[in-house]
DNA sequence: CCTTGACCCTGACGTAACGTAAGGGTGTAT
DNA sequence: ATACACCCTTACGTTACGTCAGGGTCAAGG
């Protein structure tokens, strides 16, 4: 059992912080002392560990206690889904260290701000959330998904990079080809149908995403050959009218 | 000259935040028309792009403001240390994935919370705010450390490197060896010395992020050998008491 | 010329997630 | 017995915006 004092030391969460999180019911000692001093044992820690978590992700404090309340709250399946997303953030990160790195090398006059877009990222986490409970979208969302296994959803992911290895196979024609933009289609459907509505702009975003160096690039250059990737953000672009 | 409509929608920055900004003098539109409508050139672009890399490294408006308004402001300086900043931010992250990793496959019941920690990351913010006169530190600095030419720096760097080549060579002894203890203690110094402050706290900080797998291990092993990394670690834990 | 719809403006107020300070108990070491 | 490091609650302050409300602007169409 620890003090507020010993918990804040240890997690770096200051005792305000901890005080406050307990007033919201987000994250209420184990016990208190006769004269009402918090204590926290481990499953709180626990507990104080997915929210950090969670803030890490600048989810908001209701929506975290709404997803840990929640009665669907699967810990593992909410920890997938976290690295997914801290995944994604790292990317944009790198992508934004490379814009950096630009900008100092050349003067870069081009305006580009492309790197800190964040859509994607906020698709996902919306995705997310609905499927967690924390929004009243659940039950749908239920209806629509509810029945996928754990292997279901690791063969959508195989299909998912068997459809950039057919975008490899077409990687010599123009990116305007009409073959090239009926697979830019299918893809958009793919993604609509497993992860999220995929607009026109969030399209655009991912295309873009998939250019930038980094994990996104290596694993569809790796599905379909060096230059994929780029070959796939340059159908995008087309699709999307550039 | 873009309006703030135009603006917005190429920087994914809110309307609203840009009036906010223009009230706080944070990034006024280039001339606004008779009706009074901001529009905002090249100029303007490039400082919101400045300020958005402030805003990635969670540095407040006020001393964005300061530091952008500072008569000593060097674009090309300032990109530096940003980079090293969001590098920075990006071995938290990846140290934070690790750690979510970690939690899913074993149910991970020792508490551990030093993936959240962000001294080192403060530490070093904080130097950059008093070199770039965001704080009225800055003429203190510069008697410190204002001659320093970019080559001096460089050759820091290099020192810093060579450091963890020596440790590389002590890499068999035990990590509480009197020879692990005095280039610990030499590392401390160079650190305080070149770069910030480094108390026992942030050197332990320091020596938690070496080990973890990222940037800075390769780094450090490249340097030193395989396991240096590991060895400087566990050299830093007996130095600062564990 | 007038209207409509998409923009733009300036307040003014609301909000999230804390920080900070005030006023006052607790616990144990000397 | 008092010093000192903790702990409590209550209340107000702060940052960086979001969200109206009320009211001009401007190009296109009838």
């Amino acid at each position: 059992m620890k003090t507020v004092n010993e918990v804040s030391k240890l997690t770096g969460v200051s005792i305000r912080t901890l005080q406050y999180y307990d007033s919201l019911g987000l994250l209420a000692p184990a016990a208190r002392t006769e004269a009402g001093y918090r204590l926290y044992d481990d499953t709180a820690l626990e507990r104080l560990r997915q929210i950090m978590l969670f803030r890490e992700l600048d989810f908001p404090l209701s929506e975290i206690k709404a997803i840990l309340d929640s009665p669907h709250f699967d810990r593992n399946d909410a920890l997938t889904r976290q690295i997914e997303l801290l995944r994604l953030k790292k990317e944009r990160l790198e992508r934004i260290i490379a814009l950096a790195e630009d900008m100092k090398q050349k003067g870069d006059t081009d305006m580009d701000f492309e790197a800190f877009d964040s859509k994607v990222i906020e698709e996902y986490a919306q995705r997310a959330k609905e499927k967690w409970g924390g929004t009243p979208q659940y039950e749908e969302y239920e209806q629509k998904h509810g029945g996928e296994t754990a292997e279901e959803q690791k063969s959508a992911a195989d299909e998912f990079m068997e459809l950039f290895a057919q975008f490899g196979a077409l990687k010599d024609k123009p990116a305007d080809s009409p073959e090239a933009q009926e697979m830019t289609a299918k893809l958009k459907a793919f993604i609509t149908e497993h992860y999220y509505t995929c607009t026109d702009e969030i399209l655009y975003s991912l295309g873009q995403m998939y250019a930038a160096e980094g994990e996104f690039r290596t694993n569809i250059d790796r599905a379909g050959g060096e230059g994929t990737a780029g070959f796939v953000s340059r159908a995008i672009a087309v699709y999307c009218g550039k």
